[in-house]
DNA sequence: AGGCAGGCGCTCC
DNA sequence: GGAGCGCCTGCC
């Protein structure tokens, strides 16, 4: 057990926030979340902020804690936004709680490639059957296999028949050439890191399947590109409504991404 | 029952 | 280089 009190963290808002796809919400500000092959219960509580995770010290240090970003001050971040810039001071105000969490970048692309035209939980159907099909047993809890996300060899195994079984409709092909091109080396992901932002966009690109958005959201949440700006139908209408002369990005540099995530979430929130 | 959901590729111009 | 269109599937 390791229990923390984080500043601007809010596990409902993250949960919400459409990042990951394997939170699965057991009760109010309780999770069970599978991710690096691991699978960790974690709760807030309300009152006091503090955050309890059913893991070890050393799998805290090692895993969690860059997961969750414990490293970054968002309110630091939040303080950088333009004074003008009424809206998203608005958003971020509401939306506080929200961090960018740091995710596998395979899992990341795989996820996001899944995502489109999709809504949240039919990824989140498609992902963990895919898992399914293709990952390791990581556990079980009340008679239910747990899965690990499939590594790019255990993917590639899979047919497109398979892929296809997982209910990815069109995008079977796109996971199928990815999961080739990963396991065989073509692309060399862990290279990837080491990619300027934009010869990482180009990179991710050039993949079959991956356009702009898909591109942004995977440099955004699996390589910690926090500048990265997802643009997608609601982030359009949000242009729309509040920003006729467009989105100021250069001011929000280098944390684009941060304040995509705020106008989203916010925008989200009170269209629900 | 028909449109649409956190797009993308392809085919025109 | 950009507008228009088809596409798998599930869900309201």
């Amino acid at each position: 057990m390791k229990t923390i009190t984080p500043s601007q963290f809010d596990l409902e808002q993250i949960a919400d926030s459409g990042q990951c796809f394997r939170w699965n919400r057991i009760s109010d500000y309780k999770y069970r979340i599978v991710a690096f092959g691991k699978i960790l219960n974690i709760e807030q509580d309300l009152e006091t902020g503090s955050v309890t995770m059913d893991c070890s010290d050393s799998d805290f240090d090692n895993i969690w804690k860059d997961y969750f970003d414990l490293g970054t001050d968002y309110g630091k971040i939040i303080e950088r936004i333009p004074e003008d810039d009424e809206y998203l001071k608005r958003a971020a105000s509401i939306c506080d709680g929200i961090r960018i969490i740091k995710q596998d970048p395979w899992e990341t692309l795989i996820t996001f490639i899944i995502s489109q035209r999709k809504n949240i939980p039919a990824i989140k159907a498609s992902v963990e059957k895919i898992c399914k099909a293709a990952g390791k047993v990581i556990g079980e809890i009340d008679g239910e296999k747990l899965y690990a996300f499939p590594t790019p060899k255990e993917l590639a195994a899979l047919s497109e028949s398979d892929l296809s079984a997982c209910s990815l409709g069109y995008r079977a092909a796109y996971i199928y050439k990815a999961a080739h091109a990963v396991a065989d080396g073509a692309v060399d992901l862990d290279k990837w890191k080491e990619l300027s932002d934009d010869k990482l966009f180009d990179s991710l690109c050039s993949l079959y399947g991956v356009g702009k958005k898909v591109a942004n959201c995977t440099m955004l949440f699996g390589f910690n590109r926090l500048d990265s700006f997802p643009i997608d139908v609601w982030m359009n209408k949000i242009r729309d409504r509040y920003y006729p002369n467009d989105f100021p990005i250069e001011a929000y540099r280098p944390y684009g991404g941060i304040m995509q995530q705020y106008m989203f979430a916010y925008e989200r929130s009170i269209n629900s």
